[in-house]
DNA sequence: CCCTCCATCTTAACAGTGCTCAGATTGGTG
DNA sequence: CACCAATCTGAGCACTGTTAAGATGGAGGG
């Protein structure tokens, strides 16, 4: 779905051996996220990213100001795209009632961190690197589409939406985006850490679905019992701290 | 509260200079959690530690396989130390009643990710390294209190107590920890990643109770209007992705 | 057409990293 | 007291992020 096309103008194809490469800074965002979903969060060199663009590593540092700087780029991106895939699950025709657009919402946002771990807990983490915020030269935020909607944008009309619909009280609007978002994120970082596990994306939906209507509704007024449970991987009984020799 | 008191047993003092130095193991994790908390989760190295502790680099491989076998056990001991915490608010005989217990809960926990961002993120990170699980020689856990309940069983616990009481649905009980632990999570987890921001412990706090209460009552059914709100750290407001020279 | 400009990329190098291995140093046990 | 096994040291390897100075070649003006 990604990775190839590489140079969207100009002849030839890998971009390898071209000492002008096109769009370098796409195509090492492009390599950081495969290495990250790869081989995890820090498995990865910026170095190796490089390599495999098929340039050489300082080349980078024409485009990125430094290894932190590309995550916070990659970080971005990766959000723009959450957000995106966010509001085209609220707007699918499949059921227009304003719980259920919610609870989409939700779903796609959970299911994010489920299929891609990985990438999903770098886009959150990036913010809290110590050289996150002041390490750039140049605002220009390049490369990402400005029109890309932050999930919490998303979630925010959401609610207005319930609020302008009736299903929810306009005393309880303030501040209620954050209580769902609360909510959305602790499923999808327990998952994404793998502190919590699911099988398959079905089970997480029904979780994530039970999760958004008890915090509109209330565990208390629940009607339904339910079904199969996520497992803890109680890290007291998975992980260990071992000492060798 | 903690960090003095390095050797135990035996005569001296700092343990510099000494060839055996007693408990290097634990020192080893005050000094990575104390650069953890300086530094962040990353800006620090295992020589680094070691040379805090007044030893060299390789005397850490005889007490830990590799770096991130320190970090694994550093976060086993935050995650040991959090689930105390949250076990002490819930016995404090200021409010007996079951609710308040539970978002006494929910606050030691948040509060926990408020005051030591980068120490919790690691804790709740540490399990999805590529090379956290099978790393090791040994399961021998050492250097962890046994007894120290992970912070879900504390959770769990108070979820019983909630049904003994009549305040919570026998019906409603499965899997409701996962959702209250969720909502919990998410707002931790948000607060340590800095996506979004309060102003002072109370703050979170508040937070944190009508977070708790919205999973069991629903937002629904909410009486008081409520006050100041947390504010997003927008990621694409704030944060830039640099382009430099 | 050529020629200059300058963003882009390269090569070379530095300090610092995780990790390994052979050897020095010890506290405790026979 | 002598030994042993646990503990720590020192040197060294492959690799990392980052910087500096020089090569390369596409774009635009003459």
């Amino acid at each position: 779905m990604e990775g190839m096309g590489e140079d969207t103008m100009k002849g030839k194809s890998t971009g390898r051996g071209r000492y002008h490469h096109g769009d370098l800074r796409g195509a090492l965002l492009d390599a950081a996220e495969a290495l990250v979903r790869e081989r995890g969060v820090d498995g990865w060199s910026l170095r190796e990213a490089s390599a495999r663009v098929g340039v050489s590593p300082s080349a980078a540092y024409h485009h990125f100001s430094s290894r932190d700087a590309l995550v916070g780029a990659l970080s971005l991106r990766v959000l723009g795209q959450l957000g995106e895939r966010m509001g085209r699950a609220a707007d699918l025709p499949a059921e227009a009632d304003p719980h259920r657009r919610l609870v989409a919402v939700g779903q796609a946002y959970v299911r994010a961190a489920l299929e891609d771990p990985a990438v999903t807990r770098l886009a959150f983490g990036a913010g809290a690197s110590p050289a996150g915020r002041g390490s750039g030269v140049e605002p220009r935020e390049s490369g990402v589409d400005p029109l890309a909607p932050h999930p919490h944008r998303v979630l925010d009309a959401e609610l207005d939406l319930l609020v302008k619909s009736g299903h929810l009280a306009p005393a309880a609007r303030t501040g209620a985006d954050f209580v769902v978002w609360t909510a959305m994120h602790g499923l999808a970082a327990l998952l994404a850490d793998g502190l919590i596990a699911v099988d398959g994306p079905e089970a997480a939906d029904r979780q994530t679905e039970r999760t958004v209507r008890a915090t509109l509704t209330g565990l208390h007024h629940e009607a339904t019992p339910s079904e199969p449970w996520p497992t803890p991987h109680s890290a007291h009984t998975t992980r260990t701290a071992d000492a060798p020799s």
